[in-house]
DNA sequence: TGTACATCAGTGAACGCGCGTTCACTGATGTAC
DNA sequence: TGTACATCAGTGAACGCGCGTTCACTGATGTAC
């Protein structure tokens, strides 16, 4: 075989994939090494020329994820004003469309569980990209000092994936709608209606 | 051996609570059933006696874990007055101590993600003990309408439970703290600083 | 009251199975001459 | 330019292991006589 010099790194890329839609559906441990292979049409035997183990490459199939969530989110909001761009994304987030689809949505409310169960390093590289997605909010949310700003961003992250979690065990009827329904009021309640967070966070410049 | 009859129930319960600690510190798929049977000090080989299958148990565990912290909730709730209740619930939830010992804690953040994916069979038993939670955590809203009160208890338990699955993936750190600070002040802030949830939810009683 | 038998919660070996990982091998292509 | 060799991504059999589940058995105690 010996393909030319970026063909190992493109069957890589489509594993990693591959894999990060899968896990996301399945679970961190809902889907082996060899039918994670098979999805990208190759067989078993070839894994550890990629991967160190297969831990590697979920926490790869996570970033990955978590990458393309953020450059997604960062790229519709360069496309709508900046005061509609977080209610955009909050919107965008708590949809039926989006519950009914872990493998091709956020993987926090999907995996973000088990990942916290896992080795420290797994946990880390998680928690690191967790802290992305929260800049990434944050500067999503305008006419607020940024420290309320990355107050306000945490809260809607842990509401909209509390939201997906609780609305996904619930099914897809119309108790789950329900709850989708109040987590979007929620999240975006914070803005929209009742302009600052909470209490004494209010004033506080910086 | 042939023990008196509620020797039987008395085994199956002890079962069932040591089972519901184990699961949530190591997941639904993260504890054998002969390690399980360890830990109510017997051998594997009787598990038939008592469960149909690993699953059942599971589904049982979980319901255990859900009717204790309810219950336990709703004796808290008696103790303080009505409209302390609701932000009490939220500050008893949003703690390091909670997030630092998952096997005493809430079943929806430990087994959430994961139980969503199961058979159709457990998940419906999950989504009972939800709507349940929902029911007390609404009983714990005065001053509103019984319908936004609702809202406000969905609200507040998906970004309970969202804030706990994000501070546990941050480890036990400064980051984690900070989510679960911006965690307790989102689901404080809908009651205390800010009545009503938000935009046209407002009025309209019932 | 005393004895023989039935019961059944719990034991521990064994089952089949799928998993993550290893390894000897293949064969198309790049490279050295 | 043509030929021999080296490379290494990918193959598929095999490994050891742990899992959920089954099953023949045990033995203390309840029950029938």
């Amino acid at each position: 075989m010996r393909y030319s010099k970026e063909h190992k790194q493109e069957t890589h890329a489509r594993i990693v994939k591959k894999a990060s839609v899968r896990l996301r559906e399945k679970g961190a441990h809902g889907i082996g090494v060899a039918d994670l292979m098979k999805e990208a049409g190759l067989t078993h035997g070839g894994f550890y020329a990629h991967f160190d183990s297969r831990e590697a490459l979920v926490i790869e199939a996570f970033g990955y994820a978590m990458d393309r969530a953020n450059e997604r989110w960062r790229k519709m909001a360069e496309e709508i004003p900046a005061e509609k761009r977080f209610s955009t994304i909050v919107e965008t987030y708590l949809t039926p469309l989006h519950r009914d689809d872990p493998g091709h949505g956020c993987a926090v409310p999907a995996l973000g569980a088990e990942i916290a169960r896992e080795s420290p390093k797994t946990r880390k590289a998680f928690a690191a990209k967790i802290e992305q997605m929260i800049e990434m909010m944050t500067d999503q949310i305008s006419g607020v000092p940024r420290k309320a700003a990355r107050k306000q961003a945490i809260a809607a992250l842990t509401t909209m994936m509390g939201t997906l979690v609780l609305s996904r065990i619930a099914g897809t009827g119309e108790f789950s709608d329900e709850i989708l329904a109040s987590g979007r009021e929620a999240a975006l309640g914070r803005t929209a209606a009742s302009k600052p967070v909470a209490k004494k966070a209010k004033a506080k410049p910086n």
